[in-house]
DNA sequence: TCCGATTTGTTCGTATGTATG
DNA sequence: GCATACATACGAACAAATCGG
């Protein structure tokens, strides 16, 4: 329900939570307030009130509004032995995602710690509101896969809001640069060399390459594409590389391969590396519409060894991502943070150090020698 | 400091604490106080406001302004606020599962709700343990998967102690039978009913079937097929029917199936119906290594109309799961149950209903009419 | 010390939306 | 369908406290 009193509640909460108004600070007054968000002073005094009785500000007549000093507020933090772990990834319910997360929950769960799940949606007003979730109720700590890890995050100030207020985060398949977090991660550079190195070594030399790239495993990958052209001496034709958004997945690779294909056939490529799995099942589809044989005509390889990998009558050759190892890899790590924590300083200096997968070739029947050889 | 609206909340207070209101009556109503003290409407509700803050009234939109029942509120105050709901189900990142949590998971999360999520993995000594820490630890209620809700439950007792301690559940997908529980489900009689009926119309009389029965779904979706049957005056072939567990899901079906394609090609069935997706595409890879074509030789039909219909070369006919709306129905109906324990007793009769949803037949490519037709 | 500008506190009026019974 | 009751929102006025000059 998105009244206006709300909005401005939301968004004054918001601005505490990422550190705009500091404890004792004052913050806009009414009329400020009243044009900032163009309400009048009735809403502005009802979303205030909230907050005021909710102890995130406090008001002084003729002085102000002030944002209230909230750090030692916690006198329930040990709610008895709830011990609570947030998962925050991009989606929970599509593709490698569920593996992932019950490689976690499987672990933490059998620690006796509560698990609670969100998924962003891959949209960064999500992502805020469920680190000011975490900033304001009770939890030990965070696993979070970063949304849209490839663009600047606009979300910068609640992690280190995280960090000011002792909570443990642990980012996994992908991290925001400017944080050097704690990450466990696949080496996506390494997989995308894989990928394109075995197509190549089959003989393929007009290789083309479909990469994300709102993510930061996208270029990623595009990098290991281009390095393996480049180690084997073999140029690069620029119209072979396809970038997408996560927004177009469905639409845009789809439309360009069948504009691809369908162009004059000598320059067509013999062979197809895909970011994921997922895409490579979609666009499987065009290569049927187009009575195209998979190896003989056209080779493809997907990426994340995922279980799709096996659901099509071409069996699909990939990389392989540890999926739920890498949940209970990051697991284990976020339960020794939050130890340590309660242990006050020094611990295993292997548990605090990142992890990075190494990735593995699978061959299926997706590949094969290119047809003029 | 007399102001008119300090005037009015003490008068209110004070006919609480007199007793003149007792827990859970109506109080005079917003424009009875106006009269009563002479103010005006919005000095009413800021007097009332105060007294909802403090825990002394709640009101009901629509319905009035009641009196609080503060008779055992004392742990309420600081812990009051983290509000628990626990999700049980058989697994978490298969199938349908992810789709049905987030449903739920949404709507819960948008309601200011803390979600916890279980997966029993199909094993009743797994679903004992999380229920023991429910019943331990502070929720507020839980949505519950059964499992194995074909076989009689060994943990009734512990639903039992959750209706003693007054905590809420609501069982989603199926439910046992003995505890006759408020339930979100499919209608899945119906369901093996569209399915088996769609065969027929298209002319197949020889239909085989395969369905799970360790759970409750299976059974009844085999009641439909036979339901099917007989409707449309045709014989059933009891060899025609195969039934499995879970934990032969991946290996009896799929040499059942082979065995009876190898078989006399006179006795082949022209089409097969099956417990859900997953099983579906598990059950191509058989068909393909036969060289049998989809759907002229043989039509296959699954259930769910998961994701699963739309990655093979063949798009599944499927039968309609609701899947995330049968998550958000169960979250709504949870957090209805959750406020009347709270203003204790009556509440619409309409949310403490069970729901069957109806299920739908999609039509793809999987089915078609048989060969010899 | 007083003034005036600013800021929050109290109070009234009015209107429309939405849930309940 | 209708009356009732609470929810949201705009406008206006004056009071009381604060703060810099």
């Amino acid at each position: 329900m998105q009244t206006k009193y709300n909005i401005v509640k939301q968004a004054i909460k918001s601005k505490i939570l990422d550190g705009t108004f500091q404890p004792h600070q004052k913050i806009s007054s009414e009329s400020e307030l009243m044009k900032q968000f163009g309400v009048s002073r009735h809403t502005v005094r009802l979303a205030v009130g909230d907050l005021v009785n909710n102890g995130w500000l406090y008001r002084e007549q003729g002085a102000g509004t002030f944002c209230a000093d909230r750090t030692q507020e916690n006198n329930n933090t040990s709610v008895g032995n709830q011990k609570n772990i947030a998962i925050i990834t991009t989606y929970i319910s599509d593709y490698i995602f569920p593996s992932i997360i019950r490689g976690a929950e499987t672990y933490l769960s059998q620690q006796g710690y509560h698990v609670s799940l969100f998924s962003t949606n891959n949209d960064h007003d999500n992502e805020r509101r469920f680190l000011e979730k975490i900033l304001t109720q009770h939890f030990d700590g965070v696993i979070i896969e970063p949304t849209k890890s490839a663009i600047s995050n606009p979300n910068i100030n609640y992690y280190l809001n995280l960090e000011r207020q002792n909570i443990p985060y642990i980012m996994i398949n992908a991290y925001y640069d400017e944080l050097e977090p704690l990450s466990i991660t696949l080496d996506d550079e390494k997989g995308g060399f894989l990928q394109t190195e075995h197509l190549i070594e089959l003989g393929h030399k007009d290789i083309l390459g479909f990469f994300k790239n709102d993510d930061s495993q996208g270029p990623k990958r595009m990098k290991g594409y281009l390095k393996a052209h480049r180690a084997h001496g073999i140029d690069i034709n620029p119209s072979n590389i396809v970038t997408y958004k996560t927004e177009d997945k469905y639409d845009k690779p789809v439309s360009d391969l069948a504009a691809i294909l369908d162009g004059p056939e000598g320059k067509r490529p013999t062979a197809i590396a895909c970011y994921n799995d997922e895409l490579t099942i979609a666009l499987l589809d065009v290569i049927r519409e187009r009575e195209l044989n998979i190896p003989k005509d056209i080779s493809i390889i997907g990426f994340d060894n995922s279980f799709l990998t096996n659901v099509s009558e071409v069996k699909l050759t990939s990389i392989k991502h540890p999926q739920s190892e890498m949940g209970e890899v990051a697991a284990q790590k976020m339960l020794s943070m939050v130890s340590n924590k309660h242990s006050n300083g020094k611990s295993n200096k292997n548990d605090l150090t990142s992890v990075v997968f190494d990735p593995e070739l699978v061959v299926r029947s997706s590949t094969g020698l290119p047809k003029n050889k």
